[in-house]
DNA sequence: ATGAAAACGGATATGGTCAATCCGCTTTCG
DNA sequence: CGAAAGCGGATTGACCATATCCGTTTTCAT
């Protein structure tokens, strides 16, 4: 787990620069995750207990920290996508690939920003769509082979139901954290070739009270 | 049409003053039509032929402008509204209300913004929900009562699905302007309480090429 | 026609944000 | 113990949008 730092020069770093660089990246795991890309180096040097200077020694800057920590985590979605591709009934494992992908995004503010909105100077991380559709549209061919899935629907699909349910989780996410898996439910059901009646969506509607507040979250973060 | 404008001694303005201010008013809505509320008193009025100053003499500030502009464009939804409510289906006025309340936002990505963002200084246009809401509780009552609305449905799911295709259109805007109507009808399916068989969805997938720029243009706008 | 009042334009001041640097001080470790 | 490595965080620099200010131009009532 606890990857050892050299230096240009093959040296293990000083165990005071080492326990550091943890506590960077632990910070900046933590605080991306909250509140997503938009917080600042100096934010993540104050929560980890160091100095700016401290981070960007460690980091050329904001772009090369975010490629090394969101790396391994852009890893899970492929992960999600193969487990999803083995479930025997393909329409299940669509189904399932949707509401755990979305489970990481709703887990980590800066992950979903990474997939939805290919931030710049991030671009390598990126690069995980290009695996993901092909493997995509295998499982929409043998969802729709099943019966299940509607003959009209694409891999091109996922991404952007991923998109418009991640818009919501962010405006919501301080009111109703989960309001996003009823949508997710209706979204599926639009999706489904042959909808039986419909099942119970949970959680429940919004109160017209948090209406409001729902939208007008739609930007700004927890200070 | 051309409203004439006072000053604070109810005398009319100059000749000058007030063909400005029609130009202001005119660059101003094509600009936040075109870009949203993003844009900056300077670019409105480079666009509209004056100078910044002018435009400040004019409006004390860029919250009032959008207020001027924006208190009328806001009570066509309550028309739309309204007409929704006089369809004899409900289930049709339903789904036309809110193709419409989406083509109108796909028009003006300003209008978009105030209904979706509740952005601040211009809380006076937002309390349109407030007016919404028990409009759009009646059509849905309503469309339920007909059996074509799944019984869980309620009003204030109608902005939160306006939010989520309105996030869509935003970001494949220049790439593919119509999406939102192809995932509307996904979401209308889902809302349906006994969907029959999928109809022909329109526009088509997205290219997976085109997924990419979809993405990344989650933000930005045309300059 | 004329001159005072109104309006104009746009350079500039202001305030805010964030990335990135620099250097006097502290810690490590051979 | 002392040289090298590391540290902290005030500071610099770049940017950007809002809003102001004042020398010049336009209008219009007389």
């Amino acid at each position: 787990m606890t990857q050892i730092t050299v230096t240009a020069d093959n040296r293990p770093l000083r165990r005071d620069a080492e326990r550091n660089r943890q506590r960077i990246l632990d910070a900046a795991r933590e605080l991306f995750a909250q509140r997503g890309l938009c917080v600042t180096l100096n934010d993540i040097a104050h929560h980890a207990g160091v100095g700016v200077g401290t981070v960007y020694r460690r980091f050329p800057d904001k772009a090369h920290l975010i490629d090394d920590l969101f790396e391994q985590r852009v890893e899970e979605l492929v992960a999600l996508m193969d487990q999803a591709s083995a479930d025997p009934d393909p329409w299940n494992g669509l189904v399932g690939f949707l509401t755990r992908a979305l489970e990481l995004q709703a887990q980590d503010r800066a992950l979903k920003e990474i997939l939805n909105e290919m931030p710049d100077g991030v671009e390598r991380v990126c690069r995980i769509r290009d695996r993901l559709l092909p493997l995509g549209s295998d499982l929409v061919r043998r969802a729709q082979e099943s019966g299940r899935l509607r003959a009209d629907a694409a891999a091109t699909d996922i991404p952007i139901i991923q998109l418009m349910l991640s818009a919501l989780m962010d405006a919501a996410r301080d009111v109703e954290p989960e309001l996003w898996r009823r949508f997710l439910a209706i979204v599926i059901r639009g999706l489904s070739a042959d909808p039986g009646p419909p099942e119970a969506l949970s959680p429940g509607p919004l109160l017209p009270n948090d209406v409001d507040l729902v939208m007008s979250r739609s930007k700004t973060s927890t200070p």
